[in-house]
RNA sequence: GGCCCCGUUGUGUAGCGGCCUAGCACGCCGCCCUCUCAAGGCGGUAGCGCGGGUUCGAAUCCCGUCGGGGCUACCA
């Protein structure tokens, strides 16, 4: 069977430790994207096997944040799939079966040193230049050793034993790469506790659940050569799909400077961007643009469109760094790529929290929004923004209030001078609407008082809105209604 | 130290031996448009790490070098 007519099946199997972090989501929506492509299967499954620092609040954020992203999964946790339990906590009775027989074949065996030992050893490689990994000095214990160190009471890990050859493979992003056997020691995947380890329990899975390709972080790419003689030695035991699965390892995100991005810098966990308004759409584009591109000059595109165009063979292997400016950029796109009605939905949640509009909006709240936001659609980056920009139209006129610094600026005498006259040009308007707004001003501002149209404006917009910067005008003022423009140039007024 | 990966303007990338006087986007600077801010338009800034090869010809292939990063656990 060639590679391109076996069933795609590709996973995502981030741990459940709190916010996910955005270099988890750029690898999630490569393998999605993978996925989609081929007509694959996108299996979602959690290594929730750390006690310490897995809670079930992270594990439903984990589900929670995937949904949000649209990154639908195949298999996996509330989907379920014929290959599950797709949570590593409900595994751990299969990985004690398959590390026993591991070590019945041969493929795994018994090590009794201590730590101390080890570190003792390690040290002294390391000063001699040899590779610091396990001397294999417990590979071939007999019986007899065996039975003395347990007398001793020594408990035993258990190690996997590599073969005496070179791994090769082909990495899906960076092609061949070759490990020799001196440098790929034996590795532990059982404690002495018998806790199994990541070592077994992610490719045990992977091979349970027969995954075709993974696709992963760079930094697992030295733990790969441990990986492939162990799926070997799973198909020989007829244990899971007998899938030997290939490898892809992709660039890092990178922050600030040169380190890896981390979730705790600013930036680097998802929740920042939920929460400042990022579409979905808008962060994964830019997301794919780190490591891989659509071809000639195109940037902008959907998620549908990266799917089908998405080509693993064309993913950059050096690390990006993630661009703030950039994601947002791309993001504003996408805002104003939005339809309005579409946009305005989006946007309540962000008025609503704000208190700007109820939890159950009115229909004169949703009638006013909707109205609103192609004032806005080109001016945001993200969702948040419009909170302030669009504050002035939907908060009470006794919440309203000039900015301080803005109103000391524009609201002076000459500038009352203005309000005054656009309130004595504006009390009698009808109809109240935007071109008639913008006649009756132009002919008493800019006619009238002869003043250039940036300072006749600019003290109305800063009675009406309360800062210098708004949305357009004319405009804002026909959404506010006579009534309350007529109110605030007379508070203004009155300062 | 050992092993592995990576190397095009500030950032992300296009480029798969001649189309490259290296394109695009973001950023930055300037101009235009303009009721502010945006959006839009126009222009500018800045790059193939270095050294050897191979070739008629190299950003593209090879080697070396330098630089950066990762791994080197009874973490994942």
């Amino acid at each position: 069977m060639t590679e391109s007519s076996r069933a795609v099946r590709v996973r995502f199997c981030p741990s459940p430790t709190g916010n996910l972090h955005v270099g988890n989501v750029r690898t999630a929506l490569f393998n999605w994207a993978f996925a989609r492509h081929h007509g694959g299967t996108f299996v979602f499954r959690v290594e929730d096997t750390d006690a310490a620092r897995d809670s079930e609040e992270s594990y439903q954020g984990l589900l929670d944040a995937l949904r949000w992203l649209g990154l639908d999964w195949d298999e996996g946790p509330e989907v379920g799939g014929d290959l599950g339990p797709y949570r590593q906590s409900e595994r751990m009775p299969l990985y004690a079966e398959v590390a026993k027989k591991l070590i019945d074949a041969g493929y795994a065996y018994y090590a009794y040193d201590t730590p101390e030992e080890l570190e003792e050893r390690r040290e002294t490689a390391r000063a001699e230049g040899r590779s610091s990994g396990y001397d294999g000095l417990h590979r071939d214990l007999t019986d007899e050793q065996r039975a003395a160190y347990e007398a001793e009471g020594r408990k035993p890990v258990v190690r996997f034993r590599m073969p005496d050859e070179a791994i090769v493979f082909e990495d899906l992003v960076r092609g061949e790469v070759t490990f020799e056997p001196e440098h790929v020691s034996d590795y532990v995947i059982l404690r002495a506790n018998g806790q199994p380890l990541y070592t077994l329990t992610n490719p045990v899975d992977d091979a349970t659940m027969g995954i075709t390709h993974v696709l992963r972080g760079e930094d697992l790419l030295s733990s790969t050569p441990r990986q492939i003689p162990l799926h070997r030695a799973l198909v020989e035991l007829g244990i899971g799909e007998g899938v030997v699965p290939e490898y892809g390892h992709l660039p890092f995100v990178m922050g600030p400077g040169n380190r890896k991005l981390s979730k705790r810098d600013p930036g680097g966990g998802l929740a920042d961007y939920r929460d400042r308004g990022f579409l979905p759409e808008g962060l994964l584009n830019y997301l794919a643009l780190l490591g891989w591109s659509i071809g000639g000059d195109r940037e902008i595109f959907s998620l549908q469109e990266m799917a089908e165009a998405f080509d693993i063979g064309r993913v950059n292997p050096n690390p990006a760094q993630f661009d703030p400016k950039k994601c947002e950029a791309v993001n504003a796109q996408h805002i104003r790529d939005l339809p309005v009605e579409d946009l305005a939905t989006r946007l309540l949640p962000y008025l609503a929290d704000a208190g700007l509009v109820g939890s159950e909006p009115s229909e004169a709240e949703l009638a006013l929004l909707a109205a609103a936001t192609p004032l806005v659609n080109e001016r945001i980056t993200v969702l948040s923004e419009a909170v302030e920009m669009l504050a002035f139209l939907f908060v009470s006129e006794d919440g309203f209030a000039v900015d301080p610094d803005d109103g000391a600026k524009t609201l002076t005498d000459d500038g009352l001078t203005v309000v005054r006259a656009a309130r004595d040009a504006l009390a009698g308007l009808d109809p109240f609407d935007t071109a008639s707004i913008e006649a009756a001003l132009r002919a008493a501002l800019v006619d009238g008082l002869g003043l250039k149209p940036r300072n006749a404006f600019g003290p109305v917009r800063v009675a009406v809105s309360g800062r210098r910067i708004s949305p357009p005008l004319f405009e804002s003022i026909e959404l506010l209604g006579k009534e309350r423009t007529l109110s605030r140039l007379d508070s203004a007024l009155a300062r």
